[in-house]
Order: C-alpha cells, then sequence, then structure tokens
DNA sequence: CTACTGTAATGGTCTTACCATTTTAAGGCA
DNA sequence: TGCCTTAAAATGGTAAGACCATTACAGTAG
C-alpha cells in the first residue's frame, strides 16, 4: 500500500487485452515487483472502470503467461510472479504435440547448441566444474552398468548433466535455451533410453566428453559430442523403422475417425 | 532428492481449469479438428453446466495459449487454431525481456545461432528463398543509402530477414529460437541503428552475406556473418554507456476521483 | 440481378448476488 | 497472562439475468 497503481479506463476491442497490456507493462516497468500483490479484483475493477468478468478474463490470461499467481482468501489476490522458462518450455511442448515434427530437426539444434556450449565450457568452465561433470558423468555410467536404475532417475541425470554443461559455457541464454528443449522435449529423450545398448553407449560417451573436457581437449570432447549425435540419429533411425506416427505416442488413444466433420460446420445455422 | 518428478496439484481449485482440460483434450484426441468450431458460450454453458464467466475464463486461457481464436457475431465463436511457433516464441520472448542479460551473451549466442542458420540455409535454401533474402537485402541496403527510411520500418525489415533467414533453414527449431529472440530483444536493436555509420555498415554486411547464401559460398558467408557480429561488437563497446529504461508512467500519485468508486467496492457484502 | 434491410446468432460487457476460503482480530476461558 | 475458540472481514469463485455490438444471412424492394 505504498503507492497507488493507476491505470487508464478500457478501450481496444475486447477490454481485458488492454488491461493484460497496462497489467504487463507495469511489471515490466518495474512498478510492481515480483512478490507483490496487485489491486483486489474489485479494486481493479474500480480503476478500470469495467466489471469484474473483464478483470477477471484478465487475470486468467496474465496466469497463463505466468505472470501472476492468484490465492484466494484474505490477503489472496494476484500476486506477481517471477517468470521462468517453463512457460515457454510448454509452449514448445504444445506446439510439438499438434506439429509433428521430425525428431531430427531437435537433434540437428541440439547438436549445435552442444558443440558451442562444448567450446565455450572448455573455456570457461572452472576447474570444479569440470571435475562435477566428470563425476556426475562417471556416476552414471557405473550405475547403468551395474544396471540399478531406473529411468527417471535416469532421465533425470541426464537433465543434470546438460544443464550443468551449459552452465559451464557462463552464457545465461544458453542454459535457458537448453531448459527449454529439455523440459519441451523431456518425453522424446526417455522413450530413446529404453534400448540398454544405446543407454549404455551414451552413458560412456558422456564420461568421456566429460573427461576430454576435464583434460581441456577441445578436439576430443567435440568428437565425443559428434559421436553423441550419430548414436542419437542411428537409434532415431532404428525406432523409424519400428513405429511411424511419432506424436500420437503418449496421449491419444483414439483414432480419429472423424472424416465427415466437415458437416458440424454447418449444422448449427441449418 | 534423487528424482524431483514434478507433480501437478491434481484437483483444480477452479472450474475452468477443468473445462480447459477437457476441451484441450477434444482438440488433441482429434474430436476437433483445426479449422472446425467449438459450441458457443451458452452452449458450453449449458453443457458443463457452469455459469458463462466460467466458459469465457477458460477460452481466454486456451486462446493465450495459441489453440483457438474467437470471433464475434453471426457464425463467430471459438475456432480450433493450428498452433504455430509463434506462441512459443512469445514466451520465451517473455521471459527474455524480464531477464535483463549483458548484451555480450546474447550476441554471443547470436552468432552461434547465425553460424548454423547459415550453414543450413545454403543446404536447404531454396533457390526462391535465396532470391528473395538477397532482394531484401539489397532493398535494405539502398534504402539506407538514399536515407529515406525511418527507423521503425528499418527494424521491421531487419526482422523480416532474419526470419526469413531462419526459415530457409528448414527446421522449425531454429525459426522458434530466431522469433523469440527478435520479439524479445527488438527494442535493442533499434537503439543500435541509430549510429548512421553502423546502419550503413550492417546493411551492406547483410547484402553481402544473402549475395554469397545466393552463390552457394559457404566460407564468404560465414566471414560475413562473423564480419557482422564483430560490428556488433565494436558498436556496443562505443555505447556502453547507453542505458535502456523504460519509463512508464502508470504509477504516479493521482488516485482518479473515486466517486462511486467506494461505492461499488462494498456493493456485495453489504 | 443488385442493393438494402431486418433478424437471429453470438461474443462482449455490466450488475447483483451469494458462496468458499483464508487471514486476522476479538473474546472467552483456564 | 496465555492459549483456544469464534466471529468478522477481505478476497477469489460462481451463478444468473440483462443488455449492447457485431456479423452473417435471408428476405425483400427496386
Amino acid at each position: 500500500m505504498t503507492h497507488m497503481l493507476t491505470f487508464q479506463p478500457a478501450q481496444t476491442n475486447r477490454a481485458c487485452e488492454d488491461l493484460v497490456l497496462q497489467i504487463e507493462a507495469a511489471i515490466s516497468g518495474g512498478n510492481i515487483l515480483p512478490g507483490e500483490r496487485l489491486p483486489s479484483e474489485r479494486s481493479l475493477q474500480a480503476q478500470f472502470l469495467t466489471g469484474r468478468g473483464v478483470v477477471r478474463e484478465a487475470l486468467r490470461i496474465l496466469q497463463q503467461k505466468g505472470l501472476i499467481e492468484v490465492r484466494k482468501g484474505a490477503k489472496g489476490g494476484a500476486y506477481v510472479k517471477e517468470v521462468d522458462v517453463s512457460n515457454a518450455s510448454e509452449s514448445l511442448a504444445l506446439f510439438l504435440k499438434q506439429h509433428p515434427v521430425d525428431p531430427e530437426y531437435l537433434i540437428e539444434f541440439r547438436e549445435s547448441l552442444d558443440r558451442s556450449i562444448t567450446s565455450l565450457a572448455l573455456a570457461r568452465g572452472t576447474k570444479a566444474q569440470k571435475q562435477q561433470l566428470l563425476k556426475l558423468a562417471e556416476e552414471m555410467r557405473d550405475a547403468i552398468r551395474s544396471s540399478e536404475s531406473d529411468m527417471s532417475s535416469l532421465s533425470e541425470r541426464d537433465r543434470e548433466l546438460n544443464l550443468l554443461f551449459a552452465d559451464m559455457a557462463h552464457n545465461p541464454v544458453y542454459k535457458w535455451i537448453m531448459q527449454a528443449i529439455q523440459q519441451g522435449f523431456s518425453s522424446y529423450d526417455l522413450v530413446l533410453y529404453l534400448d540398454p545398448e544405446y543407454r549404455e553407449a551414451t552413458a560412456s560417451n558422456w564420461a568421456d566428453t566429460a573427461k576430454a573436457i576435464a583434460d581441456n581437449e577441445p578436439l576430443r570432447a567435440l568428437s565425443f559430442v559428434g559421436m553423441h549425435y550419430a548414436l542419437l540419429r542411428r537409434r532415431i533411425g532404428e525406432k523409424k523403422t519400428l513405429s511411424l506416427t511419432p506424436q500420437t505416442d503418449l496421449l491419444s488413444a483414439t483414432a480419429p475417425e472423424t472424416t465427415a466433420t466437415s458437416d458440424s460446420e454447418k449444422t448449427d445455422h441449418a
């Protein structure tokens, strides 16, 4: 209650869009900081000179954007959130779910990303980070060899490795992108690890890569990175012959037998 | 500590979240195809046995997710949209916007990105795309030389160039990243272009790059890309002192004349 | 056949009311 | 005094009804 938020009355086609823009600007501009609370719905309604429904629609949009978090009860309301990459990851995952993107595209991107990160990590990663990377990679390899690892923890370890790796580049942009990609494609990675042979080879290669980095051998490191993606491509190639339709693996149980749906387009004006 | 499986709070306290899930499932499951229309708000209200406000909040969320597009009037309603990368880009851009980062980090990332895209664009870009790129780049260069261009149109052209460039890679992931970067940092680019010398040099370099790509000369192209970032770094080094602080005066004191506001504030619990 | 017009469908908005949840303060009992 | 119970207030969540604005389409006049 230190200062009063003053907003303009709404004017665009959909009023709630206008509210979203103004509140978004207030957040971006730092007029209201993460952790702080927006005025109550009824107060916003009064400030914007609009109905409460409009305010609520705006809040839903902001919430979906990941900008606010809404709690109920006294002292409840819309609290400004610190945005993280998870929203971007979700959107990406949603896009991929509907757009059957050839896994090759993802691999291609990740490879170029990994190559850049490798160079940077070698140059900028601290000794401690390099040792940590090596330790994690070897732990994962050994765990796999003793075959005492479940899928989820394995996948989690792989994720950790990648993030530490990205972190070693000492460039936050790489880490963000890596995070977004990882979250957006987590389902793909999990399926790949089902093959014990691939699992073994990949883990070994991770350890080799980490070793090369720890030893400051850039060409070796890059070579192993290339190896990783060669393995990945081979694995994907095998998969392709087995089961087509890479997009409907996880959630669609119903085959789309609705071929004559254009008629629903015409039902309601009849 | 071993596995941090991100469990979602299962029970949805908000009814609209439930509608979102169900409608989302219907879309993912193919029960409703892109281009088709959801039932009207009033019809949904009846089907879900809720108030119309709940339905509208759900629609706003789905709209924000990029899953539907709402039109008004007769034959209006919520039409299922084909999801594209722009939503994911928007989310990532929003994140980037709120995380100030040293320009050098961004430049570093963009350079590695551009280098990858350059190789791919050379290999995969159609002849038509390459000619289009060249045409756009030369138009921009000539427009700048004749100094008959305002900042905004210039910036828009630069954005177009970059997106076409990314599109030529024929890999949607690159396009996603590029779009996000463009959205998140367009204001920054605009400031850079204020220097006529930099503007000239950059535009010429763009034309050279496009020419090299059109001529299928990868090494020349990559060399020009490097040149671009050399220019950029020099420019940043000069203008290190400039700071962009978006000043939005939305929250100054001046509480509006709250004539009857306190009245409506208290109406419903009285 | 064209142009206008009216009508119905639909989203957009406002109002009012009430419920559910949560925090806080008041009160009461030991 | 100190802890527990209870009431009140603030706030989001939901419902119902009404009205306006926009749009497509059909019917009608010219």
